[in-house]
DNA sequence: TATGTTTATGCAGCAGTGTTGCGTAAATAA
DNA sequence: TTATTTACGCAACACTGCTGCATAAACATA
């Protein structure tokens, strides 16, 4: 982690309104490094335990309300979170891109260069979000 | 539930090689009277704690393997199913309609009219299955 | 830099969820 | 009806997500 990266994390942190803390920053350095979608355990696996679990549940739901990240839906039943590239702020999440779950080494990343397509629903349903999961092979595991 | 549906339920899990028992017959029944999508604690309490919650899970889970139910991602925890209407079988879903949840009522269906549409993934990525779940406000609520 | 106030963290404890192993009961085959 | 196969129920366990409260850290102010 540059401490150019560094900067930027306390300038996404103070932008929000949140002040910095180790764990904040942490966190936002996992999301970076990791260049992808993130799941609840993994927090606690990558950083070495070196914060408690409440800590990150609390923190996960600070930065989805402040719209520094957000969620991806999943069958299974863990929830999946990865930075907001675009610009996102409190309630006000707009991310319309698609998600890709790889099945052979179980990655989820968002395609920031897609855009979700015009969904036609039915006479009487009003769509607020619209979410997009793929899965298949990724292009690492192809 | 009338004897004609009881009568149609046996057929189902006969074309499944799955023998007749209380629970599946029970938890189908449960699949054909609510008309939308079911998550797990739903089953518990809309049987009045007749069977085991282990039963439930294994049920379920045989279900999703024959392609008798199918499952719908969410960003919560929990996972919703529902029943399959296009002819699934073992190891070969191919449900191809879009999901809707109600911000209101908190009720998922399926758009069993619709389809989803087709998806420009970036080089490199095959796709296998697409979820799009739109969430919005049903035409019960509006 | 030192001090007071506000905010975040860690801990203990709890409820809900999903899984496994195993003995028993039920369903199917014969 | 009996034998065999399969499903069920129970106990126990691990994991997940949440709440209240005391303490620690971060921030604002002087
Ligand atoms: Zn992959
Ligand atoms: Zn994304
Ligand atoms: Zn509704
Ligand atoms: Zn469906």
């Amino acid at each position: 982690m540059s401490n150019k990266t560094k900067a930027s994390i306390t300038d996404m942190l103070r932008a929000s309104n949140l002040s910095i803390t180790d764990t904040r920053v942490k966190i936002l350095e996992l999301f970076i490094d990791s260049n992808g979608a993130l799941e609840h355990s993994s927090f606690e696996k990558l950083a070495g335990h070196s914060f408690d679990r409440v800590t990150v549940y609390r923190t996960l739901q600070t930065f989805l309300d402040k719209g520094i990240i957000h969620s991806i839906p999943t069958t299974d039943t863990s929830i999946r979170y990865a930075l907001c590239k675009s610009d996102c702020s409190e309630h006000d999440h707009h991310d319309h891109h698609i998600h890709f779950k790889c099945e052979e080494c179980g990655n989820t990343i968002c395609l920031d260069e897609t855009t979700v397509p015009e969904i036609q629903l039915p006479k009487g349903y009003a769509a607020h979000n619209i979410d997009v999961v793929v899965s298949g092979v990724c292009k690492e595991c192809k």
